[in-house]
DNA sequence: TTTGTTTGTTTAGAAGCCCAACTAAAGGCT
DNA sequence: AGCCTTTAGTTGGGCTTCTAAACAAACAAA
């Protein structure tokens, strides 16, 4: 069967023909180096069909072949694996305080990863529109000098961005409204390469699924810490957006009603009692934290923490109190696989998890948390750039062949 | 494209002609009686191809000609429409007090709609199990009478449900561990129809999207209001189960630690503080309500809630706070179109919305509860098993046709 | 050298889409 | 009445692309 949920619309050959270059493509994304034989046996498709799919393909330099295999009886295979250096998947990010970007090539390998910082807050939504469209002309003069031909370019905000790439709401960054996807158009000369805009842990999580060591996890959620607290959810496999894309406002679950007011103007949210500024406040009282500086204060709190601090170790112990909480609405309402802590949880991870995990087996109507498992993000704060590359993959993954 | 999530099944023809089959089927389904000239035009499909489609599906007994158009300029057209006698879908659900049974035919019109009393908590799952087993008989017996070709059969049970049938949880059946999907099969003789189980409430937000008016909402939910409240959601389209199936455990969200105890063991679940139980104390505290008799208190409440009596307008008013500040947390998380109020909620909603849309105002993040609405649903209390039917008219529509 | 194994290509066949031309069946106009 | 216009549906040819089966190529083992 092709599409069980694709809609209207009919198909003909060139959607078969589609269909069946992704599953070799994709085949040899997990699998490569391997033969045109192996590929055979493995999709179920034709040894023709797949000879002629991967002609296809090395045209279309999407595939390259390594050599031969030896010692082996019978004839010797003509080793296949992804070719990656004529294409480059870009990812942006805006944050409050850095902008970052990366560059994957088609077989997902990183080649490049820039951080620098950033004035987010400070500046006007103009402004950071400028900063953010300097910066990917730097990346695109780069890409463009190694000769390889642009993807896609994905822009993650840690905001509420809608469908048409407008950031309704942003308050870290203090945008309101800000038809960013149209900007960065403008600012890159109308691109013939899809420009996107998603929310920061939607591309997160993204990342998370592609790079995260979880395997093909169907049912994946990341938790976003920062300020905020943001979770991209994927649920059977697909992003969830919602109606409008507003989906995933993990960090204003209400957790206490006597709890201290929380930037969206209510008491107890999950942000306002589990965030990093909570988190600073609890673990070191003599601070007064600046949501610029959760850097250093986030390493503080890790030293203390190896340390043995026992305030820090308390402060800590909470905030996976009120996390686990969280988790426990999570699990009960998606019944996630695993949920991944990211952004600054990451390196915090050891001290929140195992109370995370008891407030889940505590709070979750299935057994045993419905068999969500809490584990620490595989990787940095490269997180979300990293997933919007990976979601340009995820495209052509999906059978969206550049054309040749 | 035929599929951006197959995974990894190549395609090929008879893929297309599947998919193409279902497109016709679906147009039809949607805008019966049309002709060949109008299925064409509105799919892009080609004339040629679509005579082919349709004469194909009329051999299969699923499309029925039903006459020429008249007075019109041109050659008359030969109207089409889905031929619903020669199949059957059935749906069933077993509850606390009762069972229920639909027979929906091709073109989705109710053959028949059965409910009985039964003493489901009372009554050992072996017991429950022979009288739906029972129930199943009677129903297939006069499907067959009426030599209808049985397309599937789905069981609605109100818990925990996993991917191969196994009834995990059922609290208010009593129900732990219980594989009715095995037992059915075997009572009704290892049918070659497909036989399966959800939880009621996926079945009802199912019937919601068919039958339920709101058009093609893609993001809904349904949530069924009886002793306890689950939710059924469709995100993006497709039913949203989670990774073991456990998903939409909306009773437990909790919403106030120092709240009257929930039957999981913990306080404040929202289920304590607005299920029916909690409804009917508040509303009429001289009553000592017990489950099997809710149908009648609810009558009550209905009736002193049209006469104006303030104290029961308030407990609907204190339900419906609760209820809105749960659909806030699904409007923060998943962010739906639509929420539907189900089960005994429905008559009720008119007296619930007002304090539950103030409630999803107040707690949403994005503006305008992200467009959330709040609506009774259509449906009455045959929805899951209604909805039990539609999914097996689901799997026919997504291109799962049955053999000829 | 012969035999067996495995790889990948070639060729023929079939399925099913699209296009264009055709037939069919009406109403409207002179 | 006769012809034109309009719309519906069919027919035949061409095209793409899958499958199956035969075949050629390259090597190891005997």
């Amino acid at each position: 069967m092709l599409t069980r949920d694709s809609g209207p619309q009919p198909a003909d050959f060139a959607d078969v023909r589609a269909t069946n270059l992704a599953v070799v493509l994709r085949h040899l994304r997990t699998d490569a180096p391997c033969s045109r034989a192996d590929i055979a046996a493995a999709t179920g498709l034709n040894k023709a069909t797949v000879s002629s799919l991967v002609t296809d393909l090395i045209e279309r330099r999407l595939v390259r072949e390594v050599g031969m295999t030896e010692n082996r009886i019978g004839r010797p295979a003509m080793m296949l694996v992804l070719d990656g250096s004529p294409y480059a998947a870009i990812g942006l990010e805006v944050n409050a305080d850095y902008l970052t970007a990366v560059v994957l090539d088609l077989a997902g390998e990183r080649l490049l990863s820039w951080r620098r910082s950033f004035t987010g807050a400070a500046s006007s939504p103009g402004q950071a529109i400028a900063s953010l469209a300097a910066l990917a002309k730097r990346v695109l003069a780069k890409v463009t000098r190694e000769e390889r031909r642009v993807l896609g370019l994905t822009v993650g905000v840690p905001g509420l961005v809608d469908a048409d790439g407008v950031v309704e709401l942003a308050p870290n960054l203090g945008w309101r409204e800000v038809d960013l996807r149209k900007s960065l158009l403008t600012a890159l000369n109308q691109p013939s390469y899809p420009l996107l805009v998603e929310n920061d842990a939607n591309l997160a999580v993204l990342a998370e699924q592609r790079f995260g060591g979880q395997g093909a996890t169907a049912d994946l959620v990341y938790l976003a810490g920062g300020a905020g607290i943001g979770a991209g959810i994927i649920c059977d496999g697909r992003l969830l957006r919602g109606g409008r894309g507003f989906a995933g406002e993990f960090g204003h679950l209400p957790i206490d009603p006597a709890g201290p007011l929380c930037g969206c103007g209510r008491r107890g949210c999950l942000e306002a009692m589990a965030g990093l500024g909570a988190l600073i406040r609890r673990a070191l009282p003599e601070t007064t934290a600046s949501p610029s500086e959760f850097g250093p204060h986030v390493d503080e709190i890790h030293q203390l923490a190896k340390a043995g601090d026992p305030r820090v170790l308390e402060a800590l112990a909470a905030t996976g109190r009120y996390l686990g909480q969280g988790i426990a609405i999570l699990a009960n309402l998606l019944n996630p696989e695993c949920v991944a802590l990211g952004g600054y949880f990451t390196v915090l991870a050891p001290w929140l998890i195992p109370d995370a995990e008891r407030e889940l087996l505590a709070g979750s109507v299935a057994g045993h948390g419905g068999g969500t498992r809490v584990i620490a993000s595989a990787l940095d704060s490269s997180a979300p750039a990293a997933g919007g590359a990976a979601h340009i993959l995820d495209a052509i993954d999906a059978g969206a062949l550049p054309t040749p």
